[in-house]
DNA sequence: CAAGTGTGCTACATAATAGGTAGCGATAAA
DNA sequence: TTTATCGCTACCTATTATGTAGCACACTTG
């Protein structure tokens, strides 16, 4: 199972040109990603509570996205469970108009 | 091949709430999806132009991707080929802070 | 007209990824 | 000792992505 982590400079699934922007593309283009960056805004998670909160994604596919996502220094595990980095914080920051937006989007 | 096109307000591949941000995350957390809305930053792009800009994705996704992001309202198709439409030139801007910061995130 | 070129695709086969279910080993409380 | 929760791993199946070939159409070019 070579699941590989896009990381910038390097060629990835989608992308070899290893540029930045493409690498994270790649890696938020993944199923739960996204999602999972998303739930963890409120704080902390268990593995089963963020299992949870994403209707109940398979344990592999988390633990899959998890791994990636800490290469990636976007989330941590600490005492409380699973959190976001300063880097995800960061990145959650840029995501969360996409929520806003979204529900315009919906209405079309 | 039952491919389907995330929709705010039923229950779609990874998502069962239909929540507008979890259609908008299944829908752009497919290969290519990020890509291509990016790539169409500059102007229109025919089929075969965007494939070469997409560094050279396979016809299958390209063409599938396509189609999803036109029943979106993302992308429409004109006489010089693909372009977005305003949804997908406001979800671009959205985006754009994306570049700026992955930059910064691969020195880390 | 004929031959070549570019375009938007479709068909098909294979590889990679996602999804679902069961359950293990560890920890902790009753 | 039982019970319960937690973070996973194994295993199998279903879905999605990738890669290559090539067709049908339109448009030049000679």
């Amino acid at each position: 199972m070579p699941t590989i982590t896009p990381k910038p400079g390097q060629p990835v699934r989608g992308s070899k040109t290893g540029k930045p922007i493409m690498a994270l593309f790649d890696l938020m283009g993944r199923s739960w990603a996204l999602g999972i960056v998303w739930q963890l805004a409120d704080g902390p998670l268990t593995f089963r509570g963020l299992q949870a909160a994403c209707e109940g994604v398979s344990p592999t596919v988390l633990n899959r996205r998890l791994k990636e996502l800490r290469e990636s220094d976007l989330v941590e595990r600490g005492d409380d469970g699973y959190a976001l980095t300063g880097w995800g914080r960061e990145l959650l920051g840029l995501l969360k108009p996409l929520g806003k937006w979204s529900g315009q989007w919906a209405k079309r």
